[in-house]
RNA sequence: GGGGUGGUAGCUCAAUUGGUUAGAGUACCGGCUUGUCACGCCGGUGGUUGCGGGUUCGAUUCCCGUCCGCCUCGCCA
């Protein structure tokens, strides 16, 4: 076999004279006639071109060359030079080629069923992307993206490993847990009628491992959660799971802030400069999210007071409403002139959009040159001047209201100015915006269950000096939890962990967990908490989201080498698929549907 | 589980109100072509219109069911 000395993509003028060695896939083939034929050859690096000229090789090896085709694999002997017939500014290698003298052909191809060529292959189907899996990862995207992500994985690990982190494996097969996502469950064969289920996140591990003394670990894991997938979600995902003993929560964040200004610096050669902090309270209060995308303003105003002395119904009957003890609000958002592309019919369907959201609609108006005018204008009038300050308005700006219940109104205002910021295309380009969004609720009430849930997790810690509410008043106890935000979406969340038996006691307590409950869903922690846990916390990021980011895609399936699809299937093996009953019955399980049929 | 949208040649798509032999580009096959690089020119092969049923003289087209992809709500501590 003729043995590989230079990878295709990687040749340059500099090779100019060589004799070399390249292997790899027939990419295109150009035939120029009896004596003279192209042919691209692909590999990891990139393309280069080879050519076959019969006033310079003989016969037999034009001859060869004629046989190749489309992924067929070889390897070829030639001679680096510059190119005889000008150079190719589209490719790396465009300024030489290789004349080819043997040519070893080490497979042969069916025709591929979906194209290499990045301009066919931005078209093809998703479904036969992922069924021919093996032949859309050639494609030089998304090389490049699998590429990437091992250096994302490779700076975490160099980053935490220097940090003092040490990379622990924690177990796939474990025990349900109440709370949180759908568990994937998997049958024993061992125990009878019991079963393992498969983690959600590490989560309980690594605080187990600050009890046992490794004070810092790492692990770039797999998490499983049996929920409907979404565009940047699967059930399937990785973190890049972090816990840290003996700090607090400024000491987490500032290594965390670390990593990332370490991974956009390398790769991007980008400061990401002191990252804003904002507490969930403002962010509520200023995006209606608790994700805020800072790259543009439209930032949300409480303008009650102001329209409570309007006679506009829509604003009096929200201002009346009444939710535990808290008042319906009016909200507003100033969108700045020109507001063109907000046309009478964008605005009408704005108040469609919202109500998705159960809100009753977004009434606006528009400060013209003589006062407001369209929408809720001559309402808007007697508070014309009070408006104008409270949100800053100048002639061609349009305001958009939501008026109902606080929760309401703010999430219709948070989801809207998203939508009115792509509608504008005011989002920037280029743009890195991280904020540390702090001070979450430890709860929120849920009105269904009628019973305080987890904001974040049940072992998050109240902040220091918020020991005392969480006996008071846990809806106003603030946690010590913190979520990394990346251009309005969450690339990283976690908490300091309560590390006293007491305070999980009272925290299982409130979300309605028993006591008996607790020992048996949690027993193990409670019981590691009080032989000597430390004070401890920790983060996980969500690697493929940070994936993402990085190589500017909307697409998490791009961002995983063999992704399922919406409906959780692997395309390319075809799993789920049906289990022999021997199987089922050495796991003693008996299915309560038929199996659907193979194929 | 709900809503939306799509499924036609290997691939990407078209097909008028339900009407003649379901077309185009590309790929593939054959021929031509000595500086191409999304090579070019000529010719050709290629179809269970996702699957099952129904309405009709006639269904890619209309109806019902079902499977699959994508987006989304619920869900995702």
């Amino acid at each position: 076999m003729l043995k590989r000395t230079h990878l295709c993509g990687s040749l340059r003028t500099s090779h100019v004279g060589q004799e070399v060695i390249v292997s790899g896939w027939v990419n295109t083939y150009r035939d120029q006639g009896k004596g003279l034929i192209f042919c691209d050859l692909r590999d990891r690096e990139g393309l280069v071109q080879i050519v076959f000229n019969l006033e310079e090789v003989p016969e037999d090896v034009i001859a060869a060359s004629r046989g190749l085709r489309r992924e067929y694999v070889v390897s070829i002997r030639g001679l680096v030079r510059p190119r005889a017939g000008g150079a190719n500014p589209k490719l790396a290698t465009g300024e030489i080629e290789i004349v080819a003298c043997e040519v070893e052909l080490h497979n042969a191809s069916e025709p591929p069923p979906i194209s290499i060529d990045e301009y066919d292959a931005v078209k093809t189907n998703e479904e036969m992307r992922l069924r021919y899996r093996y032949i859309d990862l050639r494609r030089p995207r998304m090389q490049e993206i699998l590429r990437t992500r091992s250096h994302i994985t490779k700076l975490a690990r160099d980053y935490f490993q220097a940090n003092g982190f040490l990379e622990i494996e924690t177990p796939l097969l474990i025990k349900t847990t109440p709370e949180g996502a759908r568990d994937f469950i998997v049958p024993s064969r061992l125990h009878e009628g019991s079963w393992y289920a498969l983690p959600q996140s590490p989560q309980l591990f690594k605080q187990i491992l600050m009890v046992a003394g490794c004070d810092r670990y790492l692990q770039i894991c797999k998490c499983l959660r049996d929920e409907d997938p979404r565009a940047d979600r699967q059930a399937e995902f990785t973190q890049i799971d972090l816990e840290m003993s003996f700090v607090e929560r400024e000491e987490v964040m500032e290594m965390m802030t670390g990593f990332v200004r370490l991974l956009w610096s390398e790769l991007f050669k980008y400061d990401i400069g002191e990252v804003a902090r904002i507490t969930y309270a403002d962010s509520m209060e200023r995006y209606g999210i608790d994700r805020p995308d800072t790259r543009y303003g439209l930032e949300i105003r409480d303008v009650s007071s102001i329209a409570a002395k309007t006679e506009f119904a829509v604003f009096k009957d929200a201002l009346a409403l009444d939710r535990r003890g808290k008042p319906g609000v009016v909200k507003a958002i100033r969108v700045p002139a020109p507001c063109e592309k907000l046309t009478r019919k964008v605005l009408d369907g704005y108040s469609d959009f919202a109500k998705g959201f159960k809100a009753g609609g977004i009434p606006f108006t528009k400060l013209g040159a003589n006062g407001f005018e369209t929408g809720v204008a001559k309402f808007m009038e007697p508070v014309k001047a009070e408006l104008i300050e409270a949100l800053g308005l100048v002639q061609g700006d349009v305001v958009l209201f939501a008026a109902d219940h606080w929760d309401i109104a703010t999430k219709v205002l948070g989801e809207l100015r998203q939508k009115v910021a792509q509608d504008l295309g005011i989002v920037p380009a280029g743009r890195w915006n991280f904020v540390w969004v702090v001070d979450f609720p430890m709860f929120e009430y849920d009105e269904e269950g009628k019973r305080w849930v987890a904001l974040h997790h049940p072992f998050t810690s109240p902040n220091p000096g918020q020991f005392g509410i969480l006996e008071t008043d846990p809806g106003a106890c603030l946690s010590a939890g913190y979520d990394l935000v990346l251009n309005g979406s969450e690339v990283a969340g976690g908490s300091i962990r309560i590390h006293n038996t007491h305070v999980q006691d009272r925290v299982f307590d409130l979300i309605g967990l028993s006591k008996e409950e607790a020992a048996m869903k949690f027993g193990f922690l409670l019981d590691a908490l009080k032989y000597g846990a430390p004070p401890h916390g920790g983060i996980a990021f969500g690697l493929d989201r940070l994936v993402m980011h990085i190589v500017g895609t909307d697409n998490i399936r791009d961002v995983i080498a063999f992704p399922k699809t919406q409906s959780g299937m692997d395309l390319m093996i075809g799993a789920p698929g049906p289990a022999d009953q021997s199987q089922l019955d050495e796991v003693h399980v008996k299915s309560t549907v038929e199996a659907p049929a193979i194929g």
